[in-house]
DNA sequence: GAGTGGTCTAGACCACCAC
DNA sequence: TGGTGGTCTAGACCACTCT
């Protein structure tokens, strides 16, 4: 006897029942929510009804799967990232300014791998916000962050081959005190002060090569950030393209509003 | 014969290959892909396992689908949400700052409802905000901007009864040059300055009656920003709450660095 | 081996749309 | 009316995990 689907359709209702359970805290982070079998006989249906239920609970980012054990309720640590003009050079001394700094403020263990350093062809997005063709060799350093051992973050800065040949920027190992202070040191070839940053945030759905590089779950948004870092004439100094799954990180940004009209 | 499932399954080698049909232009921003009956003939498989295909691309945010009508590539026209202290006070005499404005210089027709004024208990994200205890009444504003009329942002502001009270902040109409012009009127009741914000980002997957209220489609992820504005003093003046879809919005963010350390 | 989630087939009915 | 996507059932095999 088939009374059909009425409004909502059955599989909702019951992705409903669990969100609210998880919501309301019957389901806690970290619990394993009831198996296909037991929501089948609960909700008298088919399994793939209950797994088209879950699956929607899995694309909200609420619930991860793992085949032989079960599904279960996500946990969110999160990292906060701080985007602060005025705290900037007291942190700077990462190669991503602040990012080490909150971390481990935070009472995490954050490092970085330095993934490649190369000479590359400037893309299009890049060489717009370094004012240059598109095509221009720039150097490009390749990190990667993670934080207690997940991987956190990709992020690969870029620079004119006028700045950054002949400095420590183009070598292939780190730079000692972070590119930030190679650009800005006063005994330096370089000796240009960062005086703005204007980042570009980009959200959206990862694609399979970016979510297994990144260890993200399926449902879980990335952000691709574009910071731009000008100096005090106006003149971009770096390009920072970077990669964050919105699951692991709150962002937070400081804007200061000047007195003066 | 089953042949059974090998690495990669057949659903995900579907999608693949739609989703490279669509990034390389074979399928462009609003055609409609082949509908499912083809796409079963074309990949030799059941109707079941192509839906999955599609589904995991509308997930992805990739693509729509109509019901009678077809699945479509998706189209993004995005508005740039900009904050940046140094161009405030060019923009404030809109309620949410730089908002219309943006959206105008884009060449595009934005609007705003106001949905309710009314006394609430704070929520406590609000009222720790605020620098209040959590259920202190306080004035909140919500609104609802859209963009050529589609639903764009949702804005709900927060004020002290202290601040509001007795001022056009607690009126259930628009306020005449918006709210912050009301809090730095020097001829005005407040006359405080507002000299910092802190905008939290949370960027998540909306919940059902989210994604109704800003008719986002699934796959789409939205952003959830808390906007706390500070005077002179560091004393909280306002807390914005907003939820704005991420397919709709591009956030730019200008963070200028101060010349003493 | 029992239990779990992952995938797939085969077929059905429904709701919506365009002709 | 025929085509489209939306939902559901019933049953199968696989891969993984735990005991």
């Amino acid at each position: 006897m088939p009374d059909s689907h009425p409004n909502p359709p059955r599989f909702r209702e019951i992705a409903d029942a669990l969100r609210r359970e998880i919501h309301s805290g019957v389901l806690a982070s970290g619990d394993r929510i009831p198996s296909e079998y037991q929501l089948v006989t609960r909700f008298s249906t088919t399994r793939s009804t209950v797994r088209k239920a879950v699956a929607l609970l899995r694309a909200e980012g609420l619930v991860v799967s793992h085949q032989g054990k079960g599904a279960f309720v996500r946990t969110r640590p999160r990292v906060r990232l701080l985007s602060a003009g005025s705290r900037h050079r007291q942190h700077r001394d990462s190669g991503a300014p602040n990012y080490n700094a909150e971390v481990e403020a935070q009472g995490r263990h954050a490092a970085q791998q330095l993934r490649e350093v190369a000479e590359v062809a400037a893309p299009d997005e890049i060489a717009a916000r370094l004012e240059i063709a598109p095509g221009t060799p720039v150097i490009v350093r390749r990190r990667r962050f993670t934080v207690d051992d997940e991987p956190m973050q990709l992020a690969d800065g870029y620079y004119t081959t006028a700045i950054a040949l002949g400095t420590p920027i183009a070598e292939p190992r780190r730079v000692k005190g972070g590119v930030h202070a190679v650009l800005e040191d006063p005994q330096g070839p370089i000796r240009r002060r960062v005086a703005r940053f204007v980042e570009d945030l980009d959200i959206r759905m990862p694609t399979p090569a970016e979510s297994e590089l990144l260890a993200v779950p399926p449902g879980v948004p990335v952000a691709r950030i574009l910071r731009t870092a000008y100096d005090t004439d106006g003149a971009a100094l770096e390009v920072l393209d970077s990669l964050v799954p919105c699951d692991r990180h709150i962002f937070r940004y400081v804007i200061d509003v000047p007195a003066c009209s």
